[in-house]
DNA sequence: GGGTAGATATCGGACAACCGATAGATAGAG
DNA sequence: CTCTATCTATCGGTTGTCCGATATCTACCC
Protein backbone atom coordinates (compact mmCIF):
# COMPACT_ATOMS: atom_id res chain seq x y z
CA UNK A 1 0.00 0.00 0.00
CA UNK A 2 1.29 3.35 -0.89
CA UNK A 3 -1.91 5.48 0.27
CA UNK A 4 0.39 7.32 2.59
CA UNK A 5 3.73 8.86 1.60
CA UNK A 6 5.50 6.18 4.24
CA UNK A 7 6.12 2.30 2.88
CA UNK A 8 3.04 1.22 4.37
CA UNK A 9 1.47 2.08 7.62
CA UNK A 10 2.83 -0.95 9.19
CA UNK A 11 6.56 1.14 9.70
CA UNK A 12 4.62 4.04 10.97
CA UNK A 13 2.94 2.04 13.51
CA UNK A 14 6.07 0.09 14.28
CA UNK A 15 7.93 3.40 14.76
CA UNK A 16 5.24 4.84 17.09
CA UNK A 17 5.34 1.74 19.15
CA UNK A 18 9.04 1.66 19.74
CA UNK A 19 9.36 5.23 20.47
CA UNK A 20 6.59 4.88 23.33
CA UNK A 21 8.57 2.07 24.60
CA UNK A 22 11.63 -0.45 24.37
CA UNK A 23 10.30 -3.28 22.43
CA UNK A 24 11.53 -6.34 20.69
CA UNK A 25 10.40 -8.11 17.94
CA UNK A 26 8.38 -10.41 19.20
CA UNK A 27 6.89 -7.55 21.83
CA UNK A 28 5.70 -5.88 18.73
CA UNK A 29 3.84 -9.08 17.23
CA UNK A 30 1.85 -9.89 20.62
CA UNK A 31 1.15 -6.08 20.39
CA UNK A 32 -0.36 -6.41 16.98
CA UNK A 33 -1.88 -9.78 18.40
CA UNK A 34 -3.61 -7.98 21.18
CA UNK A 35 -4.86 -4.58 18.80
CA UNK A 36 -6.22 -6.76 15.64
CA UNK A 37 -6.32 -10.24 15.88
CA UNK A 38 -3.56 -11.88 14.15
CA UNK A 39 -0.23 -12.03 14.91
CA UNK A 40 1.89 -10.64 11.84
CA UNK A 41 4.92 -13.06 10.23
CA UNK A 42 8.53 -13.14 11.43
CA UNK A 43 8.88 -11.88 7.83
CA UNK A 44 6.93 -9.30 8.00
CA UNK A 45 8.10 -7.46 11.04
CA UNK A 46 11.77 -8.25 11.03
CA UNK A 47 12.31 -6.46 7.94
CA UNK A 48 10.86 -3.49 9.13
CA UNK A 49 13.01 -3.07 11.87
CA UNK A 50 15.99 -3.38 9.65
CA UNK A 51 14.38 -0.70 7.25
CA UNK A 52 13.87 1.34 10.34
CA UNK A 53 17.41 0.66 11.81
CA UNK A 54 19.19 1.44 8.39
CA UNK A 55 17.04 4.85 7.78
CA UNK A 56 18.29 5.40 11.81
CA UNK A 57 15.23 5.96 13.27
CA UNK A 58 15.71 3.03 15.66
CA UNK A 59 18.62 0.94 17.14
CA UNK A 60 18.94 -1.62 19.52
CA UNK A 61 19.23 -1.47 23.38
CA UNK A 62 21.43 -4.75 23.38
CA UNK A 63 22.99 -5.83 20.18
CA UNK A 64 23.45 -9.32 21.48
CA UNK A 65 20.89 -10.19 23.84
CA UNK A 66 18.55 -13.22 22.81
CA UNK A 67 15.47 -10.33 23.00
CA UNK A 68 16.78 -7.70 21.05
CA UNK A 69 15.07 -4.51 22.06
CA UNK A 70 15.00 -1.40 20.43
CA UNK A 71 14.58 2.24 20.73
CA UNK A 72 13.81 5.09 19.17
CA UNK A 73 16.65 7.69 18.22
CA UNK A 74 16.28 11.43 18.03
CA UNK A 75 15.59 11.14 14.25
CA UNK A 76 12.96 8.55 14.75
CA UNK A 77 11.07 10.37 17.56
CA UNK A 78 11.18 13.41 15.17
CA UNK A 79 9.75 11.17 12.07
CA UNK A 80 7.03 9.56 14.33
CA UNK A 81 6.02 13.46 15.23
CA UNK A 82 5.77 14.30 12.07
CA UNK A 83 3.77 11.07 10.42
CA UNK A 84 1.33 11.26 12.93
CA UNK A 85 0.70 14.93 11.92
CA UNK A 86 0.32 14.03 8.36
CA UNK A 87 -1.66 10.66 9.69
CA UNK A 88 -4.34 13.00 11.26
CA UNK A 89 -4.73 15.68 8.58
CA UNK A 90 -5.13 12.56 6.19
CA UNK A 91 -7.73 10.71 8.39
CA UNK A 92 -9.26 12.98 10.53
CA UNK A 93 -10.86 15.94 10.88
CA UNK A 94 -14.25 15.43 9.51
CA UNK A 95 -16.41 16.38 12.60
CA UNK A 96 -15.54 12.56 13.45
CA UNK A 97 -15.28 10.06 16.09
CA UNK A 98 -11.43 10.05 16.53
CA UNK A 99 -11.54 12.17 19.26
CA UNK A 100 -13.52 10.59 21.99
CA UNK A 101 -12.02 7.36 21.97
CA UNK B 1 -1.66 -3.87 2.10
CA UNK B 2 -3.96 -5.93 4.01
CA UNK B 3 -2.83 -4.59 7.63
CA UNK B 4 -6.49 -3.48 8.29
CA UNK B 5 -9.18 -6.09 7.76
CA UNK B 6 -11.11 -3.76 4.63
CA UNK B 7 -8.65 -4.09 1.35
CA UNK B 8 -6.38 -1.44 1.78
CA UNK B 9 -7.11 1.67 4.25
CA UNK B 10 -7.98 3.76 0.81
CA UNK B 11 -11.09 2.44 0.82
CA UNK B 12 -12.00 2.91 4.40
CA UNK B 13 -11.03 6.52 4.24
CA UNK B 14 -13.12 6.85 1.28
CA UNK B 15 -16.15 5.49 2.95
CA UNK B 16 -15.63 7.58 5.50
CA UNK B 17 -15.79 10.54 3.39
CA UNK B 18 -18.99 9.26 1.61
CA UNK B 19 -20.14 8.76 5.25
CA UNK B 20 -20.08 12.08 6.15
CA UNK B 21 -21.03 13.60 2.87
CA UNK B 22 -22.47 12.85 -0.81
CA UNK B 23 -19.03 13.29 -2.91
CA UNK B 24 -18.02 11.93 -6.43
CA UNK B 25 -14.98 10.38 -7.56
CA UNK B 26 -13.86 13.96 -8.14
CA UNK B 27 -14.70 15.48 -5.22
CA UNK B 28 -12.69 12.41 -3.58
CA UNK B 29 -9.74 13.08 -5.62
CA UNK B 30 -9.86 17.20 -4.62
CA UNK B 31 -10.04 16.17 -1.23
CA UNK B 32 -7.54 13.74 -0.98
CA UNK B 33 -5.19 15.88 -2.46
CA UNK B 34 -5.81 18.64 0.06
CA UNK B 35 -5.01 16.44 2.52
CA UNK B 36 -1.72 14.69 1.08
CA UNK B 37 -0.62 16.40 -1.63
CA UNK B 38 -0.97 13.91 -4.23
CA UNK B 39 -4.31 13.35 -6.57
CA UNK B 40 -4.71 9.68 -6.77
CA UNK B 41 -5.26 8.60 -9.92
CA UNK B 42 -8.89 7.69 -11.68
CA UNK B 43 -7.48 4.35 -12.03
CA UNK B 44 -7.36 4.11 -8.10
CA UNK B 45 -10.29 6.03 -7.21
CA UNK B 46 -12.78 4.69 -9.36
CA UNK B 47 -12.64 0.62 -8.84
CA UNK B 48 -12.67 1.56 -4.86
CA UNK B 49 -16.01 3.25 -5.32
CA UNK B 50 -16.86 0.21 -7.87
CA UNK B 51 -16.16 -2.18 -4.87
CA UNK B 52 -17.92 -0.37 -1.93
CA UNK B 53 -20.73 -0.24 -3.99
CA UNK B 54 -20.54 -3.82 -5.01
CA UNK B 55 -20.70 -4.52 -1.23
CA UNK B 56 -23.51 -2.62 -0.75
CA UNK B 57 -21.77 0.10 1.09
CA UNK B 58 -22.75 3.12 -1.12
CA UNK B 59 -24.79 3.55 -3.65
CA UNK B 60 -25.18 6.57 -6.51
CA UNK B 61 -27.41 9.83 -6.15
CA UNK B 62 -27.96 10.45 -9.54
CA UNK B 63 -26.85 7.62 -11.41
CA UNK B 64 -27.01 9.44 -14.83
CA UNK B 65 -25.11 12.46 -13.45
CA UNK B 66 -22.43 13.78 -15.13
CA UNK B 67 -20.46 14.12 -12.02
CA UNK B 68 -21.91 11.15 -10.08
CA UNK B 69 -22.38 11.41 -6.60
CA UNK B 70 -22.40 8.70 -3.67
CA UNK B 71 -24.02 8.45 -0.57
CA UNK B 72 -23.47 6.11 2.45
CA UNK B 73 -26.01 3.21 2.67
CA UNK B 74 -27.21 1.72 6.24
CA UNK B 75 -25.00 -0.92 5.90
CA UNK B 76 -22.16 1.22 5.13
CA UNK B 77 -22.54 3.80 7.86
CA UNK B 78 -22.93 0.79 10.09
CA UNK B 79 -19.16 -0.67 8.43
CA UNK B 80 -17.62 2.73 8.99
CA UNK B 81 -18.42 2.88 12.29
CA UNK B 82 -17.21 -0.67 12.89
CA UNK B 83 -14.09 -0.47 10.68
CA UNK B 84 -13.27 2.79 12.91
CA UNK B 85 -13.58 1.13 16.04
CA UNK B 86 -10.81 -1.19 14.76
CA UNK B 87 -8.75 1.17 13.32
CA UNK B 88 -8.64 3.50 16.53
CA UNK B 89 -7.68 0.38 19.05
CA UNK B 90 -4.95 -0.06 15.92
CA UNK B 91 -3.53 3.36 15.81
CA UNK B 92 -4.54 4.69 19.29
CA UNK B 93 -4.72 4.56 22.87
CA UNK B 94 -0.64 4.51 23.82
CA UNK B 95 -0.51 7.66 25.66
CA UNK B 96 -0.44 9.04 22.11
CA UNK B 97 -1.35 12.08 20.40
CA UNK B 98 -4.61 11.27 18.83
CA UNK B 99 -6.37 12.98 21.25
CA UNK B 100 -5.18 16.49 21.15
CA UNK B 101 -5.58 17.14 17.48
C1' DG C 1 -26.67 18.11 -34.94
C1' DG C 2 -21.31 18.60 -34.14
C1' DG C 3 -17.65 19.87 -31.01
C1' DT C 4 -15.52 20.56 -26.61
C1' DA C 5 -14.64 20.01 -21.63
C1' DG C 6 -14.86 17.43 -17.66
C1' DA C 7 -16.19 13.41 -15.41
C1' DT C 8 -16.51 8.29 -15.18
C1' DA C 9 -14.94 3.61 -16.22
C1' DT C 10 -11.72 -0.20 -17.49
C1' DC C 11 -7.45 -2.59 -18.44
C1' DG C 12 -2.48 -4.20 -18.15
C1' DG C 13 1.37 -3.84 -15.67
C1' DA C 14 4.70 -2.29 -11.89
C1' DC C 15 5.92 -2.24 -7.42
C1' DA C 16 6.15 -3.41 -2.66
C1' DA C 17 3.90 -5.29 1.57
C1' DC C 18 3.32 -9.42 3.50
C1' DC C 19 3.62 -14.37 4.34
C1' DG C 20 5.65 -19.11 5.11
C1' DA C 21 9.50 -21.77 5.42
C1' DT C 22 13.91 -22.14 6.74
C1' DA C 23 18.25 -21.20 8.90
C1' DG C 24 21.04 -19.00 12.49
C1' DA C 25 21.78 -17.20 17.12
C1' DT C 26 21.27 -16.89 22.31
C1' DA C 27 20.17 -18.27 27.07
C1' DG C 28 19.08 -21.66 30.31
C1' DA C 29 18.61 -26.51 32.10
C1' DG C 30 20.55 -30.70 32.91
C1' DC D 1 29.17 -29.42 26.82
C1' DT D 2 24.66 -30.81 24.78
C1' DC D 3 19.84 -30.27 24.26
C1' DT D 4 15.90 -27.44 23.93
C1' DA D 5 13.07 -23.45 23.58
C1' DT D 6 12.73 -18.96 21.96
C1' DC D 7 13.80 -15.21 19.39
C1' DT D 8 16.05 -13.18 15.27
C1' DA D 9 17.08 -13.05 10.40
C1' DT D 10 16.71 -13.99 5.36
C1' DC D 11 14.75 -15.45 0.97
C1' DG D 12 11.36 -16.62 -2.73
C1' DG D 13 6.87 -16.12 -4.04
C1' DT D 14 2.15 -14.40 -3.78
C1' DT D 15 -1.12 -11.05 -3.55
C1' DG D 16 -3.24 -6.80 -4.14
C1' DT D 17 -2.80 -1.71 -4.30
C1' DC D 18 -2.02 1.77 -7.24
C1' DC D 19 -0.86 4.11 -11.55
C1' DG D 20 -1.05 5.60 -16.55
C1' DA D 21 -3.24 5.21 -20.72
C1' DT D 22 -7.24 4.77 -23.01
C1' DA D 23 -12.09 4.62 -23.97
C1' DT D 24 -16.82 6.07 -22.84
C1' DC D 25 -20.23 9.11 -21.33
C1' DT D 26 -22.81 13.51 -20.04
C1' DA D 27 -23.72 18.41 -20.21
C1' DC D 28 -23.28 22.54 -22.36
C1' DC D 29 -22.45 25.80 -26.17
C1' DC D 30 -22.62 27.08 -30.87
Amino acid sequence: MTCCDMKGFLSFLVLRFISHKEMSGEDIRKELEKRKGTKPSPGTIYPVLKHLQEQGFIEPVDAKAKEKKYRATAAGKKEAKESTKKFISLFCCMGDEFHHH
